[in-house]
RNA sequence: CGGGGCGUAGCGCAGUCUGGUAGCGCACCUGUUUUGGGAACAGGGGGUCGGGAGUUCGAAUCUCUCCGCCCCGACCA
């Protein structure tokens, strides 16, 4: 992409209302534009980087054998009455009316309607395991939205189902949920650390929430800092296997990490005390087992192998796809900008021209560009007539982790510079071994 | 919802107390000189002051009212 073409609004101050790092980088980077309270605008850099983030989800998701699928975001209030939510789940709820005066809401969830979805189709116990997610943006109307997509009232969420027959079974389903959410964190290059958490309206006896530490997290954490030595890295899962998947579960969960709601004081005092760490923490995701409580009063039932109609299992598994973005920046970043993951970077590598219409460094930095799409990759080349400092500024600000810089300094020496954004460190190197060197680092 | 605050050019703000017909920086346009960490000079365009009503010869400024937004608190992917 040239950036002379792209749509790229930086921002040189920083909008008043933003009070964390997330939220001013994201309206300086041009990534959003508040629409009204809690609502934003994607602009393409910040979408680029939301279709990423998806699409390491969707990934992992269908790795471990769960169906993508999409339901919608209006749905009948009729529905939302069976399950006896619609009383229950209060202001947050948008309720809106058609013009035939019919009751409806703008999704804040979607246990009914798949709940509806199940079983109307599913009859047998020879169906399950079944377990199915989608993507779709979510409205909550909160109170007092803030840190602008952190939360916002619409978002965009991940929000799994599975169904099965027994409780083992979907126990099995949680701890898949479990392990791909710790995969999906680690690939965003976040540390997410599974904590015992509080079941809220969903219901339901078992629960984690997924927190990434940073000092504007709106939680309060107490964990065993032995748990942030974990990681699950690139070791082989078989997600059909449950004692495999029990055994990641309890290797990631058996150190202590609570959120304020469940922690537990005693306990907490068990830890050696040069183990024992009070952070903020940014909730990035959520799995529940809920059992029968909704397909129960829905009439979510299969017939066993006795003949036998039955409630199914349920439980329910969340990403907030929207918030990690935000979490992802507070996670990393420096005092110029955003420092991007390889894993979600808008673009792979930025090239800078330093000196815009010279002939040498223009065709230095179109045989770059060139090189690069041609090895899959995904460059943005500045191509404006910017002095270098502005495009530095504006590179640093977005966030890049790798710049390519062509002067005429450099090239007079046959060489271009290949700057880390993270480490600040870079080296000289010919146009074909930067290309080399880049496309080694994006594995393309 | 309780408390606090704000709404003036795309962004950040001054002007409001003490009414006299709108200003600064950045951004934008044109030109010249520049170009290895947010260039300089010259020229130029753009707002009727969140909406409505009122007071007044005259309202960004005073009054009433509505709307929007932000911050602090209780709730949440």
């Amino acid at each position: 992409m040239r950036l002379s073409r792209y749509f790229l609004p930086v921002l040189k101050e920083t909008p008043a209302e933003a009070q964390i790092v997330s939220h001013r980088y994201m309206l300086r980077a041009g990534m959003i534009k508040q629409a009204s309270a809690g609502i934003y605008s994607w602009l393409p850099l910040g979408f680029k980087v939301l279709r990423k983030i998806e699409d390491i989800i969707h990934e992992e998701q269908q790795r471990a054998g769960h169906i993508p699928m999409l339901m919608p975001t209006l749905q009948s209030a009729d529905l939302w009455r069976e399950s006896g939510r619609y009383d229950d789940y209060g202001e947050e709820m948008l309720r809106i009316r058609d013009r035939h005066d019919r009751d409806i809401l703008y999704t804040p969830t979607a246990e009914e309607l798949i709940t509806d979805i199940f079983r109307a189709h599913v009859s047998s116990y020879r169906d399950l395991p079944l377990t199915m997610y989608q993507i779709q943006w979510k409205f909550r109307d909160e109170i007092r939205p803030r840190f602008g997509i952190m939360r916002g009232r619409e978002f965009y969420m991940k929000d799994g189902y599975n169904f099965d027959l027994t409780k083992a079974d979907a126990m099995h389903a949680y701890n898949r949920h479990l392990v791909s959410y710790l995969r999906t964190y680690e690939r965003m290059g976040l540390q997410a650390i599974p904590m015992r958490a509080d079941s809220g309206p969903i219901g339901g006896d078992d629960t984690h929430e997924f927190l990434v530490l940073a000092e504007t997290g709106e939680s309060e954490v107490f964990f065993d800092n032995a748990i942030t030595e974990l990681k699950i890295g690139d070791r082989e899962i078989d997600y059909g296997d449950k004692a495999q998947c029990q055994a990641v579960l309890e290797e990631f969960t058996s150190r202590y990490a609570r959120t304020d709601e469940t922690h537990d004081e005693a306990l907490f005092n068990e830890i050696p005390e040069e183990r024992r760490r009070s952070a903020r923490g940014i909730e990035v995701g959520q799995i529940f087992y809920f059992g029968t409580k909704y397909s129960e009063p829905m009439g979510a039932t299969v017939q066993d192998a006795d003949g036998n109609d039955v409630a199914v299992h349920m439980g329910s598994h969340g990403i907030g796809v929207s918030r990690l973005l935000g979490a992802i920046i507070e996670a990393s970043h420096d005092g110029k900008g955003i420092i991007w993951p390889e894993g979600v970077t808008p673009f792979h590598a930025g090239i800078v021209n330093l000196r815009q219409g010279d002939a040498g460094t223009d065709a230095a930095s179109e045989r770059l560009e060139a090189a690069l799409i041609e090895r899959g990759l995904d460059p943005l080349y500045d191509d404006t007539e910017e002095r270098p400092g502005a495009k530095f500024a504006t590179m640093d600000l977005i966030g890049l982790p790798w710049r390519i810089t062509v002067g005429p300094r450099d090239l007079a020496q046959g060489v271009v510079e290949l700057a880390s954004r993270r480490t600040g460190e870079s080296e000289r190197l010919s146009v074909d071994a930067a290309v080399d060197r880049v496309a080694q680092i994006y594995g393309a």
